[in-house]
RNA sequence: GGUUCCGUAGCUCAGUUGGAUAGAGCAACAGCCUUCUAAGCUGUGGGUCACGCGUUCGAGCCGCGUCGGAAUCACCA
């Protein structure tokens, strides 16, 4: 049995048999704080009413029945409206030979749900950076996380493969790129085409500030400067699939999705559809006459679509231009459409920065009032920016971190660490190479994930290189210490996987109601998308079993039952850390 | 101006549905390698939880207001 539910069942019990039946009030039950003695605590202030004695004659009324009543309970004492409890040992033993018992401990048993969740959805007209690796980190940890609450996820990926961006690119490569491809310059795919983005804009501000000097207005030059219309005319070109134009189009968007296969590679992430929008931008046309119909939208004299949201404290929105053409919130509302209809969604995640809140609340709106009630289970995953010391990153002004290059460093970084401390002496280049792209990873994976999700963050790549403190590599540490232990462990043939009846120390207590914690970290986590919870728990566990592990020998240990227990304690510990670890998507090395 | 979000230690961040004396890491200082990995451990100092009012037995958390910051309010995606 769940050890909350048999808490909470005691405990209601209890009060029951003393005061009555309580009218749907829930019982207050929290772990009970480190510098307090006891295992779990019921605040009883609420119970006042119906004891109708003071606060600590209540708590001290309940507490002792509870003891007299239920053999796993050991002791009670009361500070102020507080009662804390304390297990008997042999409660807490047989807790964790439950869980170690269980090969799936801490996933959720099938919800028969299944969730859509859409991240990384990049541009194609220049390499991804650290914005794009806080969505993919975000992404597929949540949905890990959601699997492991036994939802289904399906991980998808918009990829915005057509539009005036990628034109400016196939533009400039066609007017400067002297043929150039990746093979013959050895430049990823995705950098080759951004490369040709900032040669775009180059030509084009240069361009501009040509005529603004001639006597135009900044307005009037940027529409009229002869490199943008040839964009556009290229774009349009495109949208009538001339043949020419199509081929290159899809010459370098293969390139952009090498390079990008390389980098999602290395950031550990994947997908299980990729929709590209040039399939998809002409959708949800037939939503917007069905809306016309019944109402919903209007038509103004020019033949555009509009929904008028001034009651709902928002403005009038576009949603379907003069000339028929769609935008974006017309895409949107059919790709959702399409999604929900083709896979039975349960429910629809988007992964995208917080500059999009207001079209998600508009999208969610429009999509109720058409009388589709699955909109209340959409939600956008917000995030917010990275920012960095110097300030924010502008791609036009060179100051964005690019994904590759940080990933490059970390990983350089964390071989060049572990040479200096003589920590991969006996490896071989490969393993050290291995054990390095690890760690280097660990690092900044979890330094982009323990940071709520909606809140600016603040990247320094200094302090992420740090692998002291509050960081992946730590956790990666304390895993690998205990797999060292387990393997000497095994190489004196100990056989640990008994169940033992040892006492516990009060740290092997505290690592045993840690551990026993988990699952409910895991269903917050699920329930909130956060990350962050899985990160701070595991640095919790991995901080209290480092405390441990220096104050008490384990293999040195000579009373055999305890030897044994603190093997199996330390085997659970490593195997949660790296099933937590696994919910971030960082992976955690054997020895390191 | 409207909408949404943020404001917690010098810095970066936690803080579960409102609960006990608000927590980590970094930086600073003082200890700890003859003993299972020192990428570590132990200790010290550091706070008007932006501010005010309200609800409550109880507020960092809920409500209202003020101040400060961010995003957005395109026939871009």
């Amino acid at each position: 049995m769940k050890i909350e539910h048999f808490i909470s069942e005691t405990v209601t019990r209890s009060v029951e048999a003393l005061y009555g039946k309580a009218e749907g009030e829930q019982l207050q039950i929290q772990k009970t704080r480190k510098e307090f003695e006891g295992d779990y605590t019921l605040v009883v202030f609420p119970l006042l009413r119906r004891s109708r004695k003071s606060p600590e004659n209540t708590a001290a009324e309940i507490g002792e029945y509870i003891v007299a009543h239920t053999p796993e309970i050991k002791s009670f004492n009361v500070i102020k409206g507080f009662l804390n409890l304390t297990f008997e040992h042999s409660f807490w033993r047989a807790r964790f030979a439950e869980i170690c018992t269980d090969t799936r401990y801490g996933e959720a048993p099938a919800s028969g749900r299944t969730v859509m969740i859409e991240y990384s959805s990049p541009n194609t007209n220049k390499p991804l950076h650290l914005g794009h690796v806080r969505n993919n980190l975000l992404g597929y940890s949540v949905a890990r996380i959601l699997q492991a609450n036994g939802h289904k996820v399906i991980k998808a990926n918009l990829v915005n493969d057509r539009g005036i961006h990628i034109c400016k690119s196939m533009l400039a490569w066609k007017l400067f790129g002297n043929g150039e491809t990746p093979a013959s310059t050895g430049m990823k795919g995705d950098h080759l085409v951004g490369k040709y983005y900032v040669e775009f804009d180059k030509h084009y501000k240069a361009q501009i500030s040509e005529l603004m000097t001639a006597g135009k207005s900044e307005e009037e030059a940027k529409k009229s400067a002869p490199i943008f219309q040839e964009a556009q005319e290229m774009l349009r070109k495109w949208e009538a699939q001339d043949p020419d134009i199509y081929a290159l189009w899809q010459m370098m968007n293969g390139w952009v999705y090498d390079g990008f296969d390389v980098t999602y590679k290395a950031l550990g992430v994947d997908f299980d559809k990729i929709y590209y929008e040039s399939q998809t931008y002409l959708l949800g046309k037939s939503l917007v006459e069905e809306g016309l119909k019944k109402g919903v939208f209007f038509r103004k004299e020019d033949h555009s679509v509009w929904i008028d949201l001034e009651a709902d404290g928002l403005d009038q929105k576009l949603l379907l231009r003069g000339d028929g053409t769609s935008v974006y919130m017309t895409q949107d509302l059919g790709t959702a459409f399409r999604r929900f209809e083709d896979n039975k969604l349960d429910d629809m995640i988007y992964v995208v920065g917080n500059e999009q809140n207001y079209h998600f609340q508009v999208l969610k709106l429009i999509l109720k009032k058409l009388g589709y009630n699955w909109s209340d289970h959409i939600t956008h995953l917000s995030y917010g920016m990275v920012e960095l010391p110097e300030g924010k990153m502008k791609s036009r002004e060179g100051t964005v971190v690019d994904a590759d290059e940080l990933i490059e460093k970390m990983v350089q970084t964390a071989r060049e660490m572990s040479d200096e401390l003589g920590k991969l002496n006996d490896c071989t280049e490969e393993e050290a190479n291995n054990i390095a792209t690890m760690v280097g990873l660990g690092a900044l994976k979890y330094f982009i994930l323990k940071v709520d999700p909606k809140k600016t963050m603040l990247f320094d790549p200094r302090e992420s290189i740090d692998f002291n403190g509050n960081t992946g590599p730590f956790i990666q540490y304390t895993h690998a210490r205990i797999r060292s232990i387990l393997r000497k462990a095994e190489e004196a043939g100990i056989d640990y996987s008994l169940p033992v009846e040892a006492d516990c120390l009060p740290e092997e207590i505290e690592l045993i109601k840690t551990l026993t914690d988990y699952p409910n970290v895991i269903a917050a986590a699920g329930a909130d998308f956060a990350p962050s919870i899985i990160s701070a728990y595991a640095y919790e566990l991995a901080k209290l079993f480092n405390g441990y592990y220096h104050d008490h020998s384990i293999l040195k240990e000579e009373n055999t039952a305890v030897r044994q227990m603190r093997l199996q304690l330390a085997q659970e510990v490593a195997q949660v850390i790296q099933h937590a670890m696994n919910l971030l998507g960082i992976n955690v090395p054997e020895r390191m």
